[in-house]
DNA sequence: CCTATATTCAACACATCAGTTGATCAACGG
DNA sequence: CCGTTGATCAACTGATGTGTTGAATATAGG
C-alpha cells in the first residue's frame, strides 16, 4: 500500500502533541467519549474536541454515534503504518552501521 | 530508559514535515553535508539548515565536524524509541480487540 | 593575505496552531 | 414541550513554525 505523504504529515504531527498522545494512550485501553477524555485535563472540552478532530483527520482514531455521544476508538492500523515507515529507515541505517563495523573489524584483523 | 515527553514532542513533530522525513530517508543511506542534503530541494539552504537543526534538537540526527563541513548522521536509537512508544499502545489496542472478538465468538457459540 | 566555499545568524512576512469564551446544535428524559 | 447534557462551531488572541533575503562566521587553499 502506497504511503501517502500527507497522511504521514497528519499522523506524525498529531503525535507531536502531549495531550494528543495522552488521548491515544487512554484510547488504547478502550473507547471513550469527549467528556470522559476531557476529564483528566485542565483545558476546556472545546480544546479536547479539536484535538480529537486532529486525531480523527489523521486516521489515528475513528468515531461512532451513540445517541448524543460520539465515542472515540483507536485505529491500530495507522499506528502500524507509522512504525513501518520508521522501521524501514531505521533498519537500513542499522544494517549500514553493521557493514561499516565489519569493514573496520577486517582492517583491524589485517593490521595484526 | 524513561521516555521524556518533551523528547517525544520534538521527535514526532520533527517527523511531521515531509522535507524532514526526506532528509531522514536520505541519511538512512549514509552521512551527508548540508549542501548535499539541500541539493534535491527547491527551498534555500538556510531553510534546510534549520530543518537540520530541528532534527538535531530532536536527537534524530547527530552532526560532526570535518573542516568547514558539518556532516549529518542518522541516529537509529531515537527512531527505535518512537516505534517502542507507538507499539506499546498499538499492541494494547490489538490485544483488547482480540479479547472482544473472543467474547463475541463465545456468545455466538452459546446461541447455537 | 585573499578569495571562495560551507554554514549559520538575524530580521522579517506569513501561515498555522492551541487555547479561550460565548453561542449553537442535537438528542435524551421528564 | 422544555430543560439538561454532549458536543461542536465561531471569533479572537498569543505563540510557534516555515520560508525568504542579506549579512556574518569560519575554514580551505592558492
Amino acid at each position: 500500500m502506497p504511503v501517502d505523504e500527507e497522511a504521514l504529515d497528519r499522523a506524525f504531527t498529531a503525535l507531536g502533541d502531549p495531550v494528543r498522545r495522552a488521548l491515544i494512550a487512554r484510547l488504547s485501553r478502550g473507547e471513550a467519549t469527549v467528556n470522559e477524555l476531557a476529564e483528566p485535563f485542565e483545558i476546556t472540552k472545546q480544546a479536547i474536541s479539536r484535538h480529537l478532530q486532529v486525531l480523527e483527520a489523521s486516521g489515528l482514531i475513528t468515531r461512532s454515534r451513540d445517541g448524543q455521544r460520539r465515542p472515540c476508538h483507536l485505529n491500530p492500523a495507522v499506528l502500524e503504518s507509522l512504525t513501518s515507515w520508521i522501521d524501514g529507515y531505521r533498519l537500513a541505517a542499522e544494517a549500514r552501521f553493521r557493514r561499516i563495523d565489519a569493514v573496520l573489524e577486517t582492517v583491524k584483523e589485517q593490521e595484526k
